[in-house]
RNA sequence: GCUGGCGUAGCUCAAUCGGUAGAGCACCGGUUUUGUAAACCGGCAGUUAGGGGUUCAAGUCCCCUCGCUAGCUCCA
């Protein structure tokens, strides 16, 4: 069930086909950590039959299709596991993924507890030390539907089903044949035997809908990963620790940046320290939009429902809108000669009438434009906005910063003609990785979206719309792969994928074609040939939203932020409290410099003001005792660098300032 | 929204079977005057998220609401 590779020819060529195991031993390559090949494009394991002459490749257990095996294989003994321990447990599909593997069930009753993991854990632990094979067997599809309608696995039978006529169908076996057998229908491929899987941990138990589903019934899954030795899963689990220690709401909470409270869910306060951060992050792009040609506009906060009836979000996402109601609007309108034909609603009244706040900034930008006659020499015309955003989302899916329901985008429009689009696409790529260079944030990936099923507009316009944001990443001589389907029902968009230092992926900045807005907008401009033309809308966001960034961004950095970025860049400890006068005379210095500086002027020891001041990671601690003040120097402790000694004020000033800027 | 889990002082966490709500940090006061990862003493701090119920007795058991959380679904 890895993937549905294809196997239709195996009846004409059976005469000449071996299991792959016998074709690496022939080979004289097989060796205690080989768990498959790959041949013919496709990764099968050493029970399936192959060609004899067939070309191959061996794949060992510590390489990546190896660690997919195995994890897959571990799926199914925790299902083994599962239905041994919980009688009546249906299965359905249990499939490796990135970081492990996960096994849906159907199990009658409460769900899985914590307790019901470790005792499926030991069980899984009883049939890998029994070591019995995988075993692979072909089946008709009659066979295959009988024994798992024999089973009651109702899951199973509706899968069976669901496999193409001529397919081949295999079902896979481990334990002990007439004892403690367990099957599966299952493409494959898995590790010779059970005794391979030396490493497994279930991680969590979650529920999960039957094919993805919403309207399905929800089952039961459970995570769990494996690897090929001890010390692999030993060096994942750290990882997840470390990602633990790390995650953006601890740091917010330990560098005083942020907290939420229940009078406003999902919407962050920002504290002074992270208000700094987020203000210098805006006056950032703010410099860059200088010199990449943009123009910042402010627009309102809230709207007649109007608005976006044009722009076609009312009805499409109503639910996820804020909406304002005042006193006025309780009451009924006096109605044509005081008579009315239906009784008054106020829910209807009020959905037509009560302002919404604004969940993008796109439909303003479209007002501004057509406030008035435009020229083509005004295009393209790249507007940006700051505006505060608000979307109502679901309960269940907001997170910390990463997911709110008040954020800022650093949002911009650009309007601009379709000739123009790829020139705009790669003066984009530009500014889009010099920022995340300046943040580090150096691994990313292209993705194209192209259009999804549920859409608007011709084939024609999606033609040219994908063809425009190809050309441009073209013309940026950027790799990208193509996400087909997953584009915006209004036109193609690009993602950026961005890995961060713990090697986790991150959807943040975004490009968009958008051909709809400017239409229902009745957008125009005035030509060289003095008629008028439609301009194209493209949508763009370089970090996203400030909050998602500010999310992933900390969890990078694990909360050390760069000189320019530190909302507090130098603090001064004294020795003791004698020293306080000469502290004073460092700390109003460095202010005086436009240097952010603060002082530990308590009587606590010097020991607890470094280890206060390494808490909120200052990126420079500046001791101060009586040899300093004899000196007039500083002695200088760097949190990256370490302690560098006895240093001259003006010498410090110069450092600090030279770091203050953001990376160019 | 769905399936689980959780909610105790500003923070991190205790509280046995349903039997007097407690500790460290932070904060406030005092002692100490310190040279590179936690000095010492004392004090303040709680409608145990909110509401209802069971019970002689509820932080603990049951129900509802709110919030958080792991996933699922969603993300214009």
């Amino acid at each position: 069930m890895l993937s549905t590779g294809r196997c239709g020819r195996s009846k004409l060529v059976m005469a000449s086909r071996i299991p792959a195991r016998d074709l690496v031993k022939n080979k004289g390559l097989l060796s205690d950590d080989v768990v498959a090949i790959r041949t013919g494009g496709r990764v099968v394991d050493l029970h399936t039959p192959v060609d004899e002459n067939a070309t191959f490749e061996v794949i060992r257990a510590t390489d990546k299709d190896g660690i997919q095996v195995i994890r897959h294989s571990t799926a199914h003994v925790m299902a083994d596991a599962v239905q041994r321990l919980f009688p009546g447990t249906k299965v359905t599909i249990g499939p490796a993924i990135e970081d492990g593997f996960y096994y849906d069930f159907d199990k009658p009753g409460p769900g899985f507890t914590e307790e019901d993991l470790a005792k499926i854990e030991r069980t899984m632990l009883d049939v890998i030390a029994k070591d019995t094979p995988f075993r692979r067997e072909v089946v008709s599809r009659n066979e295959a539907l009988a024994l798992f309608e024999k089973m009651g696995e109702t899951f199973k039978v509706e899968i069976i089903k669901a496999i193409p006529e001529g397919e081949e169908i295999s079902l896979y076996r481990h334990g002990t044949p007439g004892k403690d057998e367990w099957v599966d229908v299952c493409e494959g491929p898995h590790v010779p035997s059970t005794g391979f899987l030396r490493a497994v941990k279930l991680t969590s138990v979650a529920g999960a809908y039957w094919r993805g589903d919403e309207r399905n019934p929800m089952l039961q899954r459970i995570y769990g990963t494996a690897f090929p030795s001890k010390e692999a899963l030993e060096e994942h689990l750290r990882l997840i620790e470390e990602a633990k220690q790390r995650d953006h709401r601890k740091l917010g909470k330990e560098l005083d940046l942020f907290f939420f409270d229940q009078v406003a869910p999902a919407m962050p306060f920002f504290l002074p320290r992270g208000a700094f951060v987020y203000n210098r992050l805006v006056q950032y792009l703010r410099d860059l939009y200088v010199e990449y040609g943009y123009e910042e506009v402010i627009t309102p906060q809230a709207f007649d429902p109007k608005l976006f009836r044009t722009s076609g979000h009312l009805g499409n996402y109503n639910e996820n809108m804020y909406r304002l109601w005042t006193e006025d609007l309780l009451e009924a309108p006096a109605g044509e000669k005081g008579e009315r034909k239906e009784p008054f609603d106020l829910g209807k009244h009020l959905q037509a009438t009560s302002f919404a706040l604004k969940p993008m900034n796109c439909p303003s930008h479209c007002v501004i434009f057509g406030s008035r006659k435009r020229s083509y020499r005004e295009l393209p015309w790249r507007v940006a906005d700051f505006g505060r955003l608000h979307r109502y989302e679901r309960g269940g899916v907001v997170h910390g910063l990463s997911r709110v329901r008040t954020f800022c985008q650093d949002d911009a429009h650009i309007f601009c003609t379709q000739e123009q689009v790829p020139e705009e696409i790669a003066r984009f790529l530009k500014m889009f990785y010099a920022v995340y260079k300046a943040f580090s944030l150096e691994k990313i990936d292209i993705r194209l979206a192209t259009r999804p099923e549920k859409r608007i507009g011709s084939d024609e316009l999606w033609d040219m719309s994908e063809k425009a944001l190809r050309e441009g990443l073209e013309q940026a001589n950027l790799p990208f792969e193509i996400a087909p389907g997953e584009g915006a029902f209004y036109g193609p968009k690009l993602e950026f994928h961005v890995q961060d230092a713990l090697k986790r992926s991150w959807q943040l900045g975004t490009m968009q074609y958008d051909p709809n807005l400017p239409e229902r907008f009745d957008l125009k401009y005035t030509g060289e040939d003095g008629k008028e033309h439609r301009p194209v809308m493209l949508h763009r966001a370089v970090l996203g939203t400030i909050e998602r960034f500010l999310s992933v961004y900390l969890e990078h950095c694990g909360g050390n932020f760069p000189t320019w970025l530190a909302p507090t860049q130098a603090i001064v400890l004294t020795v003791s409290e004698k020293s306080e006068e000469y502290g004073r005379s460092v700390l109003e210095e460095l202010r005086s410099k436009g240097i952010r500086a603060e002082a530990d002027f308590s009587a606590d020891k010097l020991g607890a003001k470094i280890r206060n001041a390494r808490v909120f990671r200052h990126p420079y601690m500046l001791v101060v005792g009586p040899k300093d003040a004899e000196a007039g120097t500083v002695s200088v402790r760097s949190r990256d660098a370490g302690d560098l000694g006895a240093m001259p004020r003006a010498e410090l000033v110069a450092r600090i300032l030279a770091e203050s800027e953001p990376p160019r």
